[in-house]
DNA sequence: ATTAAAAATGTAACCGTTTACATTTGCGAA
DNA sequence: TTCGCAAATGTAAACGGTTACATTTTTAAT
């Protein structure tokens, strides 16, 4: 179908050597030679065989990334943000979804490895248990965390979890809130879901508050609905503030307390994590930790790209957050059964004015 | 570095061949043999290069997919498709976006060409003057559109945007809007954005209405703000109703009208198109034309690897769209100087109660 | 034990590049 | 014109698999 190199050789009656310099660039061509290639390619339709070239280099020019959902706008920016940069360097991405079961992550590295990526970005459950990262350090392919918890010598793109936990705890408290919870995502899908907690755990504690409750979630949300059920069934002690590990679950579970009769943050507030831009057209608006997650992807990107090009670049970056205020965090109320409409009946959903 | 087929043959006291048709899986190796390569693949952590197989085989199990933005929940859901049945099947992906520029998308389509991959799911700005597409129909890589309108013979996974649009004018119109306006993406951008507008100015006209107030704004929002005051620097004339061309355009467009002291939808009502799941959670509510965007994704990429396995199957496949009622579209109120207040002093973001 | 057929395994060419090295060409100086 | 050197170009061997075809081994029937 599509020509090769010998097919424009011989019709530019020159040798394959010469068209590959041509092709590649070299100037030590002379002119009218390289006439005579480009005329042929032309006429040819001749593009290059990255396949050919790959086996010949030894390099692919590709980047494979693993991320648990591109559904999730907080990878999708970071993709997008390693996108920026790959593409200013011809390089090309490969996009790998593990949809949160860290049984996938060594399935797709292995085949991102097969593809001999150049490098890789990627986010695992648990860099700690992952054999995805084992594969990587065994196959010295450069890789580069991102959104995890740093892990002893991996190269790393994320923000101090544990510090925006804690933070997120004083919020809470500084708005007068004694009772706190926490509703996550799987600990062992998700490390910085772990280091969240830890640090929101920590926040409540060092300021003599009651451990907060902790409320853990599958990614589909199926223990959601139970989970909350059993927490607002003595709302003499349910908390009154709930931070969520990410957006995504923050509005699920700001859904459900609406359903049920509880105002946000009237009655309850929330805090998500992940600063996804939509937060802020919410109902009520998302208080949420900002990651800048585009840029971090980029970080990634440039960390790996520099590796490629033989530098040791730093390895560990760990990226500012900020906090995002919005409405859903407000000052403690009165969280009392008189207060709300029973669990069972779900009240209107919107203010009718 | 890593081993090869060679090695794995040495090592096993084999032929290359032999160790080949272990890998696949051929079923005729005796047992003793079989053993003596796994044992070998084991020991030096062989993993096959894809490279040399495609270079061999003549086909990389890759497919391509460009998209305008992965930013946009849009086509990451349909990525999300794409994903879905390519890793069952054990195909790689390659992404590659144009951030909705027309001019990116010969390019990135040459580099997926280039890299060889086996077909290419795209979207582009418009498929009646896309050099991309051109590429593509020179190359024979199988290649299906997504999200844009049908183009001659070229196989298409989509919904009925002129329907769509067509439904909508009906729905306001239903409300009692009598003057409706459209914001929409470039349409030089976004051939399904113009086809949306055909629709709704058809269904206007067919009732009755005066034109629809058209407004074009680039992708970054630049000219939004210029657009809107000019349409709203008159209200006795200026819409009551909004159409904007996808979801995250309508966020903003809300986002724009609240800041500016209308509510949505008592003087203004907006409907969006995409049907993006955040959009149910928003502020009010987005009324929107759902499109079924996993399953299209998924359906593109079943498209191709049925016609890579040999197969035939159907090219064109328009599929339901539906309408997602949301608080952003109501009754037409009266639209009056007295009922808002003016556009340069906007007012509170969300109602205090 | 011999033999033919079947099954298992091996050999080597090929896929499309790159690139070290060899060869040719062009050009200015003598 | 001839020579020498630099610049331009060519040759052929990788790179890591697959696979048609050749060869060897096994199996089972005689």
């Amino acid at each position: 179908m599509s020509s090769t190199i010998r097919d424009v050789a011989d019709r530019a009656n020159v040798s394959v050597a010469t068209v590959s310099r041509f092709v590649n660039g070299a100037s030590n061509l002379r002119p009218q030679t390289a006439e005579k290639v480009r005329l042929a390619i032309e006429e040819l339709g001749f593009r290059p065989n990255a396949v050919g070239r790959s086996l010949s280099t030894a390099s692919t020019r590709t980047l494979g990334v693993v991320i648990p959902s591109i559904s999730n706008p907080v990878f999708a920016d970071a993709v997008a943000g390693i996108t920026d940069v790959t593409r200013d360097e011809g390089y090309t991405l490969m996009l790998a979804s593990t949809n949160y079961a860290p049984g996938e992550e060594a399935l797709v590295v292995g085949k991102l490895l097969e593809n001999r990526v150049d490098g890789v970005v990627l986010t695992v459950a648990d860099p700690a248990t992952s054999p995805a990262l084992s594969l990587l350090r065994n196959s010295n392919v450069p890789f580069v965390l991102i959104y995890n918890q740093p892990f002893e010598d991996c190269p790393t793109v994320t923000v101090n979890n544990v510090e925006a936990g804690k933070e997120v705890a004083e919020e809470f408290i500084r708005l007068g809130h004694t009772r706190l919870g926490m509703i996550s995502g799987n600990f062992n899908a998700s490390d910085r879901a772990l280091a969240r907690r830890n640090g929101f755990v920590f926040g409540a504690r060092s300021k003599g508050l009651a451990d907060p409750v902790i409320a853990e979630v599958d990614h589909e949300g199926r223990a959601l609905v139970d989970n909350l059920d059993r927490i607002y069934s003595d709302l003499e002690t349910a908390p009154t503030a709930l931070f969520c590990s990410n957006d995504l679950l923050a509005i699920s579970v700001i859904g459900y307390l609406r359903q049920h009769g509880f105002e946000v943050p009237q009655d309850i507030s929330v805090i998500g994590f992940d600063g996804i831009s939509v937060g802020s057209h919410l109902y009520p608006t998302l208080a949420t930790i900002v990651q800048p997650s585009q840029e971090m992807g980029s970080a990634a990107a440039r960390y790996l790209l520099a590796r490629l090009m033989g530098k040791e670049p730093s390895s560990k970056r760990l990226h500012p957050h900020t906090f995002r205020n919005g409405d859903s965090a407000g000052p403690a109320g009165k969280l009392t059964p008189a207060a709300s409409p029973k669990l069972t009946q779900p009240n209107r959903r919107r203010p009718t004015t």
